[in-house]
RNA sequence: GGGCGAUUAGCUCAGCGGUAGAGCGCCUGCCUUACAAGCAGGAUGUCCCUGGUUCGAACCCUGGAUCGCCCA
């Protein structure tokens, strides 16, 4: 056995076996082959990226759905990728340029994007290598990436598209602008913080004196003070008491000098503040609002980088944040500030910029969502697509409904530039608001248009904008397969895919973008499943982020344990319903217990499997499993078959239903429990046996190492999808390497539910908990393991009294006994071991009579605490079963088990009492 | 303000109407020739609180507490 050590080795086997998956191109499916499809696409990770925590678990997740489909036949395509990424890309490049003393702009659009193509292939490779040391088993064939030609192709025709259907315009609107970046960001980058900051009051004199009443000015309260040089209004409720008399008449704005009405808006909060909202519409949504409703001007006091402007008169050129104390300190001074509060207030931030958004007024350009989505919420009243788990649909549907409009337009160079020409010969060859454009394929296309329109001396200018990267993410599912063309082979035989599989945090950024796009598209929802994951979480159960900087670099805990630990490590612990899961880490051994125990399972089969190999005989295995013979084996055979064909049923079951962690731990349960402790050991001492023994013995030898082989491999298959490495070096193992084919293209084991026995499973384990009883009795006598002893066992059953004589031997080498005999309690041999130590499990007496070794005091403390429970347990039944409505109503079944189960329990307290008493 | 999730053994989590479970950790004993990354045995719980439904509640329903997330 030189080539199999006593520790399994994951690095050199899992390198193994990516290279040769890898080299044959064993997951690039062939669009022609028959049978059934499958296909799901990636998640694609950002390409700037490196691999993280969350990548490991998706991976594992996507990898452990393919690999079972595979098994099942299926011609499978899982389609790899990365994105763009445009903001994280631009900031990147820009701070290295921002060190090497240059802007993008001195540098130019061109060179700019040499640099970031660069960038990208360097990191992108980075990436790939990364997904291969996780064996994930994709096409990279068919790898794509978004600013691919043929996907970028994809989004100028859809791009193309909506416009024409009206569903892209342009406008200016207020939008969130990320002065970090330099670009404005869509609704869905922006988050809420709560901040700790000042509500500062006011007070804006009317401009023409006291009021009939005497109010010489109106008080008005806010966060933002820098932008009150944009207010162009001031808003009271209409039905407020106070003010009434004061609608219509002007105040006169500090510094600025601005004379700005008094309106009457339904929307002012009468108990807020004073009930006198400042309007600002440049600088904030709501103010916007009322602005439209009152046909207010609109006065942008910023500039993008976050300075005010000349608007701002006085305070030109501060940045926003000095702006606002400078201006407090001048109202301050100037006698208008009233007083500050300590104010708790949500303020949005740029997610990737991470500072403060900016409302800003900007032309933009934007996706119009209503109708798309409600073509979504239609497809979602017919199941499509399926959520597991389901509480999430209603998550998608909510932000569905009553959706606002997508900008997609990005002030940046990294992506998709913006398919639009500006027919600037209009409009004295300045870009304005004004300035027609054409939307087109191409340059020349969009040139032959303007010509058609305005005459043959247009000049044209391209959009400088590019588009959200979200955009082309949400065309992924089909324009990775070859979309527009939808004669593209890949497309018909692929599209749509199966199953998408995601973490719940990227619903409405990707999920429901690529729900719109494909409705829109293809008609059609681009997945029949969307299968939800949990974030993975530190050791804190914090989220794992670059800033916080707690994140695992999953190659370092592949490194220590292995790929296969790590990933059946976070698949067994999804378990429960898109619950985040929370590795443990140490961060000064770079250890895991949670990986560990899976890598301690993986030694587990691994040794089982060297056990195996150890008992085989001159035989091939090959030749084994073709004689084997279910009509003619011994009760242990049929026992794990039994167990075997129902965990096959289980376990497709579960992987069917996205279930994938209990499918790891049953799988774990039963290699672990059933095949290694129960069934090896029983089988152990019919392989242990010697050449010449009778023909009788070598044949029930050589049907436990069928069965034991059988039992292994079918096991490996079933656990191929969650350790895929592992499995396969193990199945060519004990192929003896003959296989040329892989594990990971052989097919799932058939399910014969003739072997399914329930009665005998039962009496097995009635035989597993005898045996467990005398373990416990001599563990409690003393009895060192390695010391023979006699075991009597007696009872009235006569079925376990069957059970046990026929597993004699079994009992014998499973309890290091010496002599095991079972009696009936009318066979009366008892008297000599009345001082024995006993135990009394039901019906079933155990007796070791061994003594002179026996501790009198320890036994009788022993049954007395059994009797105790026998008692209690009595008390509770008994109680039951005298409760005339529990009779009435509860089920027969479970009636009958209480009278059982009491009557258990009173033959055992009256044994251990027998016992007792032949201790006085 | 609206919604979702969590709360079970020291830790991480299963269980979701019929006498409380697993892994890890802990204690005891074992190098029993597949595996000490192992084997055998053992200890450990007001199943967050509160009412209610039920013959019976960790599980279903009221109300509440704490923690976390999403949306406004």
């Amino acid at each position: 056995m030189d080539g199999f050590p006593k520790i399994y080795d994951p690095i050199s086997t899992e390198r193994c076996w990516q290279r040769r998956w890898d080299e044959s191109k064993a997951f690039h499916p062939d669009p022609n082959e028959k049978g059934t499809s499958f296909s799901i696409v990636i998640p694609p990770p950002n390409v700037t990226g490196s691999l993280h925590m969350g990548h490991a678990f998706n991976t594992a997740l996507i990898d452990a759905i393919v690999r079972y489909q595979r098994l099942q036949g299926k011609n499978v395509l899982c389609l790899p990728g990365t994105d763009h990424a445009s903001i994280a890309v631009q900031t990147i490049l820009e701070k290295q340029l921002k060190d090497e003393g240059i802007t993008r702009e001195k540098l130019g659009r061109e060179k700019f994007l040499e640099k970031a193509w660069a960038w990208k292939s360097k990191s992108g490779g980075r990436i790939g290598k990364q997904l291969r040391r996780l064996g994930f088993s994709v096409d990279w064939d068919r790898e794509r990436f978004t600013l691919d030609e043929r996907l970028s192709k994809a989004v100028t025709e859809a791009f193309v598209r909506l416009h024409q259907q009206g569903l892209i315009y342009r406008g200016e609107y207020l939008v969130n602008w990320c002065p970090a970046s330099g670009s404005a960001v869509s609704d869905l980058e922006v988050e809420m913080k709560e901040v700790d900051g000042n509500l500062w009051h006011f007070k804006y004199p009317l401009t023409h004196g006291p009021s009939q009443t005497g109010i010489e000015y109106l008080e008005v309260a806010t966060t933002r003070p820098e932008t009150m040089m944009g207010d162009v209004a001031v808003a009271v409720n209409p039905s407020d008491e106070r003010y009434r008399e004061l609608i219509g008449q002007t105040l006169t704005l500090p510094f600025v000098g601005r004379q700005i009405p008094v309106i009457a808006d339904d929307h002012v909060d009468k108990e807020f503040g004073t009930g006198c909202v400042k309007v600002t519409p440049a600088h904030d949504p709501n103010d916007f609002a009322i602005g439209q409703r009152h046909n207010l001007p609109q006065i942008t006091v910023m500039n993008k980088d976050g300075s005010m402007n000349s608007n701002a008169g006085q305070f030109e050129g501060l940045d926003r944040f000095e702006a606002r104390k400078a201006v407090v300190a001048a109202l301050e001074q100037d006698g208008f500030l009233v007083k500050v509060e300590r104010y708790l207030h949500n303020v949005p931030f740029s997610e990737r910029g991470k500072v403060p958004v900016e409302p800003l007024l900007s032309t933009q350009w934007f996706v119009r969502m209503e109708s798309m989505a409600e073509r979504c919420r239609s497809h979602l009243s017919k199941g499509e697509p399926r959520f597991y788990p389901d509480r999430w649909e209603k998550v998608y549907k909510d932000w569905l409904t009553g959706i606002r409009d997508w900008c997609i337009s990005r002030q940046l160079w990294w992506g998709h530039r913006i398919p639009a020409w500006f027919v600037v010969s209009e409009t004295d060859n300045v870009l304005t608001k004004e300035t027609p454009y054409i939307i087109a394929y191409s340059k020349e296309e969009a040139l032959v248009k303007a010509q058609q329109e305005y005459g043959s001396s247009v000049v044209l200018q391209q959009d400088e904008d590019v588009l959200d990267t979200w955009f082309s993410s949400g065309l992924w599912p089909f324009s990775t397969l070859g979309w527009p063309d939808e004669n593209e082979i890949d497309f018909s035989r692929w599209y749509p895919t199966n199953t998408l599989v995601t973490g719940f945090d990227i619903i409405f950024f990707w999920v429901a973008r690529m729900t719109m796009m494909a409705g829109a598209f293809t008609d059609k929802m681009p997945f029949s499943d969307v299968y939800i994951h949990g974030l993975v979480r530190d050791e804190q159960n914090r989220k794992m982020s670059k800033s916080l900087g707690n994140g695992i670099d999953p190659l370092l805990l592949i490194d220590r344990y292995g790929t296969d630990a790590l990933r059946f490590a976070l698949v067994k612990e999804v378990v429960g319903a898109g619950q985040d899961i929370r590795l443990d880490f140490d961060r000064n051994t770079d250890t895991s217990l949670t990986v560990e125990a899976a890598r301690n399972f993986a030694n587990k089969l691994w040794n089982a499997t060297r056990f195996a190999l150890l008992n085989l005989g001159e035989t091939t295995v090959k030749e084994m499993l073709e004689e084997i013979d279910f009509s003619t084996l011994e009760l242990a055979d049929q026992w794990i078959l039994s167990r075997l064909s129902k965990l096959n049923l289980e376990t497709s079951k579960r992987y069917e239903n996205y279930a994938l962690g209990e499918a790891a731990k049953g799988l774990y349960e039963f290699a672990w429990n059933d095949f290694c402790d129960w069934y090896v050991e029983l089988v152990k001492r019919r392989l242990n046996v010697g050449d010449n023994s009778s023909a009788e013995v070598l044949l029930d030898r050589r049907k436990a190492q069928l069965v034991m082989f059988k039992v292994l491999r079918d096991l490996l298959v079933m656990l191929h999808p969650l350790m895929p490495h592992l499995t396969e070096e193990l199945w060519h193992a004990i192929t003896g390497f003959e296989e040329t084919n892989f594990l990971a293209l052989y097919k799932w084991p058939e399910l014969n539910e003739e072997l399914y026995k329930q009665e005998l499973e039962l009496s097995f384990s009635q035989l597993f908990d005898s045996i467990r009883l005398v373990r416990n009795l001599r563990a409690e006598a003393g009895l060192k393991p390695s010391q023979k002893a006699p075991v009597r066992f007696i009872t009235k059953n006569t079925n376990l009294l069957e059970l046990l004589k026929n597993a004699i031997p079994d009992i014998q080498s499973l309890t290091r006994s010496n002599a095991v005999e079972v009696f009936h309690p009318k066979e009366n041999v008892l008297k000599s071991s009345s001082k024995s130590i006993a135990g009394v499990s039901g019906e079933l007496e155990v007796l070791l009579p061994i003594e002179g070794l026996v501790d009198l005091q320890a036994l009788r403390s022993r049954l007395q605490k059994d009797l105790a429970k026998a008692e209690k347990e009595i008390v509770s039944l008994s109680g039951r079963l005298s409760n005339a409505s529990f009779l009435r109503k509860a089920p027969g079944k479970v009636i009958t088990q209480c009278r059982n189960n009491l009557s258990d329990a009173q033959s055992q307290a009256n044994l251990v009492r027998q016992r007792l008493l032949g201790l006085e």
